[in-house]
DNA sequence: GCCTTGGTGGTACACCTGTATCATCAAGGC
DNA sequence: GCCTTGATGATACAGGTGTACCACCAAGGC
């Protein structure tokens, strides 16, 4: 037998390069030849481990969604366990939020994937991404705050939520896209949060 | 002579061929070929009318801004004058959001140039789009609001105008992303204004 | 010691892209 | 009547794309 080679592995390392030319030069830039050139190795190699492109693509774009859930339980555990519900929602969200170069240069490759995705259902195709699902999740957590009485009443949580995943999504984008820095942002984000926390306001 | 043509109108032909393009396949299905075949004309005049490709896709971010400025120029129009702060808002708001079928055919080409002006900064280069000028409007809007008594004095109108159209952004990309319809994304939004607008909300 | 077999290199092929070039047509001025 | 000139057609060209193919290497089983 040859040498063995661990194939997740070299995967791994593909994808990565991959995301690097997404997040710098754009989807339209990641061809085979450009990422086997940002992996340093042959487009042979890149073909090898990597069959096809759709291929290529879906691996990237798991690999986004990997990333921010690694994100999420990061800024979790930094927190320490038993986070207050207005905690949850500041992990998840500024998780989201793009705060630094790694968060910000995914970010950037997110978009050109949702743009694409838009267009071409084959990539969403038995994709694990499902935003429901974290929307389903901070609902409850928000349901609980209410019902300890640490959010009014009055709110009405799953509307606030999917109000906050749009907010932090429009945010985020509003970084990228130059708008403002992500310190005007995680700014607007937590005025928001205050007011929702405020057991002061009624309905 | 021969016969003279009215260029400014066959470019607009081309460029609402081109947006058709953008919104249904994508900005990657764009090519020159692709452009003359939807607009029922041969390769040579899109090089006729339209020197270059870079040249095509500025026309096509230019009409797609100078629709989103008809729409609520036209949503405005037809609610009559001397607006309320609070349908000002609604006005500028629901004209962003993809609402209808051409709205959201808009709506999915803008992201695409989203996407790729993210990485291509030549496409912004002297383009009249100025985001900040919306936000600066309706923060006038609801400073007067706020004098006048219909938005609580606690509120800070630069951030609230901010977070909406924030919001309204991470909403549409939500609606033509599947993830949920017009009619919700209407729902929260106007969640959103009611408790703007409610002066009993003290803070 | 040979031979199977996983890893690798190089390259060719068909296709699509943006753009340039050559040619033609037709309407009016002189 | 010709000739200038705006509008159009057809096509060629160079470059980039994804993918397929052919050769080769080297490590271990028998």
């Amino acid at each position: 037998m040859p040498r063995r080679v661990d194939h997740e592995e070299r995967r791994a390392h593909i994808t990565a390069a991959l995301l690097r030319i997404a997040g710098t030069r754009g989807l339209q830039a990641v061809s085979m030849r450009e990422v086997a050139a940002e992996a340093g190795i042959s487009l042979r190699l890149v073909q090898y481990y990597v069959s096809d492109k759709p291929t290529l693509l879906r691996l990237g774009l798991d690999e986004l969604a990997a990333r921010l859930d690694r994100r999420i339980r990061e800024r979790a555990a930094a927190r320490g366990a038993g986070l207050a519900p207005r905690a949850v929602l500041e992990v998840v969200l500024t998780s989201i939020l793009p705060v630094d170069e790694a968060s910000r240069l995914d970010r950037m490759a997110w978009s050109a994937y949702f743009a694409v995705a838009l267009t071409d259902p084959a990539l969403l195709a038995g994709a694990t991404n499902h935003p429901d699902a974290l929307e389903d999740w901070l609902t409850t957590v928000l349901v609980r705050a209410r019902d300890s009485g640490d959010v009014n009443s009055g709110r009405e949580p799953r509307t606030e939520v999917a109000a906050l995943l749009a907010l932090t999504n429009g945010l985020s984008d509003s970084v990228v896209g130059g708008q403002r820095d992500a310190d005007a942002a995680l700014a607007i984000l937590d005025y928001q949060l205050d007011r929702l926390f405020d057991r002061s306001t009624p309905a």
